[in-house]
DNA sequence: ACATAAGTACGATGGACGTCAAACTTTGAT
DNA sequence: ATCAAAGTTTGACGTCCATCGTACTTATGT
């Protein structure tokens, strides 16, 4: 298990990666979550339909994106969203998406 | 050849749908190429890297997602961007995703 | 009428991706 | 020490999708 996972910098982000990681409907759920949340969340507190085993693909895709930043509690991987960084890389975009999931589209 | 193809609604437009469609690095490049034109273009116009029918397929797709309208004129077909129209359902999506491709991301 | 131009329609194909189960690892609690 | 909790890893499987070539349609020009 690796326990300190790699993460993008802003420098290495791409709209190519990032749309493929918030194109999966069960990827945008957890983001949709963790903006609403306003807080980092740990990912078996997600509600999502999926098994243990694809739920660590799409946080690992998620990740690699740039999208959630992720550490260790325990035994527990929290989850972080890197707003900030995001809106400075491709600003209006992850709005765009969370404000179109709240209102149902 | 149907003459007068199907567009959605606004009010038919999907958040998933829209993201399918420019997900695709070619239809991303078509929409950005329509935005940066300021002004319809035909099909055959377009600066892309496939084939034909590839290339209808493409617009097939942007075309049910609602992000572009079609029509004839001659045997040539007509592409507009239904900015007005998108922007209006999903603030500053397409804003994020032309703007970031312009800046080579 | 005939030829050309511009797309469309229809399979077929190959690769990518979401999904899961099973086995494993690491940490924390009893 | 043992056990349970939380994720990860690996391999396999099915499906979806981008792509193409070929044949077809419709309109324009000669």
């Amino acid at each position: 298990m690796e326990r300190t996972p790699s993460h993008p910098q802003v420098s290495q982000f791409s709209l190519q990666q990032v749309l493929e990681a918030v194109v999966d409907p069960v990827r945008r759920s957890i983001v949709t979550q963790l903006d609403a949340a306003g807080e980092d969340i740990a990912c078996g507190a997600f509600d999502i339909s999926v098994s243990k085993s694809t739920a660590t693909h799409h946080f690992k895709v998620l990740r690699e994106a740039g999208l959630i930043r992720q550490y260790y509690v325990g035994t527990s991987r929290m989850n972080a969203l890197r707003r900030t960084e995001m809106d400075r890389t491709f600003p209006g975009l992850l709005d765009a998406v969370t404000t179109a999931q709240a209102k149902g589209r």
